[in-house]
DNA sequence: GAATTAATTGAACGTTTGTTTTATTATCCG
DNA sequence: CGGATAATAAAACAAACGTTCAATTAATTC
């Protein structure tokens, strides 16, 4: 009734991150219980105020985690020299595979904002900020070189990020598509939307080639 | 302690409706509770249940609500003997005009999903997918007679319905865009990404005439 | 104006909630 | 082997939850 054989704190914390990204995403923050949780882990409820101080800690911890890995994941990949028509398929390529992916933590960090406090909430949004204005510099740089025709961008962006994410709402992996078609055809899409001039990268009728790296895209 | 001066049963049903909207939408369907929702309508949380048996058959009332109602629309603007590109210009229209007129609505009938039984989740589904058919068909349509450009009709009608449904996450009424240009901006966007020939109500450039209609567009 | 119906209150029900406290045991270090 | 520490169980806490019930009063009907 205590310690029990072969406890290891470091284990507990990754099953308690792990089940709660799985709870959170099924049954919503507010819904989740702390026994619930406990349960999943195989624990008494009191022990995972070991690895947090309160519920709502443990969601931001989680959400913080996920915005960082995202930001991290662009950063190791994006192609800094390179024509706005390559950094917006690397954006895309990135984002469609982090997003797949990480489908339950993504779920976390776009329905769970509001279960923050106002304070917890800043500090997601202006992860998430920095991360949205890098694809508004990559659609800015695009119309300025007169590669892309585009209205609006930031609306176009906010359009792109929208589009792209909800992937994670229909997409479920060994279903009708892989994830490399399905990151073929955003691209091709998203290519298209922001107008961009057929040359280069792009065949004749507007679509992109897949840049042969769909399927390994997201090794972080 | 009873009965007060000046109650009427159907003003209150339609406050608890709007005001559970409001809150819902605002906190989450598990965060708001029975008392919070009767003081905002400035009644006991026992008076609620003369309108509904439980909490969740409100929220289902309200999502089949939502749900009706956005269908309707549709039916009721549709054109039926129209060319693709016209039947996709309307359907645009309506879903961003819909969509942003009931914000609120949306939010609930999107995001509290997972809050409702097996049964009725079916339901919603059901009606959901009725609407979202009528988008692949104008897509089809589009492809067969050679207008649109599309490499997989479903899954670009989803990520068509993300991109525009998401117009609600960032798009608050007075700010910097009107109404009338976000849908123009749409339309234009959603024109490119489907390939549409620029021809008939398409500019040169791939940007489509704003139809004239956007304004008063949700008159339902 | 009496009888009936509609609308609501206030109190109470048993559960469940997030969290704290205390005690107990396994593991690690010397 | 013995003391320190890490990890947990078990029980308890007050507060809040959705919902029910009986009592009470306003409005309506005849």
């Amino acid at each position: 009734m205590a310690r029990t054989t072969g406890s290891d704190g470091e284990k507990t914390e990754a099953a308690v991150r792990e089940a709660a990204v799985s709870l959170i995403a099924r049954l919503g923050y507010e819904a989740m219980s702390m026994r619930q949780l406990a349960a999943e882990v195989g624990v008494q409820a009191a022990a995972l105020y070991r690895y947090f101080p309160t519920k709502q800690d443990l969601l931001f911890m989680l959400m913080r985690e996920h915005m960082e890995g995202l930001i991290e994941a662009w950063r190791a990949t994006r192609p800094v020299g390179a024509d706005p028509a390559a950094r917006l398929a690397a954006y895309v390529e990135n984002h469609i595979a982090f997003h797949i992916e990480r489908r339950h933590s993504t779920h976390v960090s776009n329905m769970e904002l509001r279960s923050l406090s106002h304070e917890k909430l800043t500090q997601i949004l202006r992860m998430r900020t920095a991360y949205e204005k890098e694809l508004r510099a990559i659609l800015r740089d695009g119309v300025e070189a007169g590669l892309f025709s585009i209205e609006d961008t930031g609306l176009t962006a906010m359009a792109l990020i929208q589009m792209m994410t909800g992937v994670i709402v229909w997409f479920r992996p060994g279903e009708r598509l892989s994830i490399a078609e399905v990151t073929a055809t955003y691209l091709a899409m998203t290519m298209r939307l922001v107008g961009a001039k057929s040359d280069g990268a792009t065949t004749s009728h507007g679509a992109v080639r897949p840049f042969e790296r769909a399927t390994d895209a997201a090794a972080l």
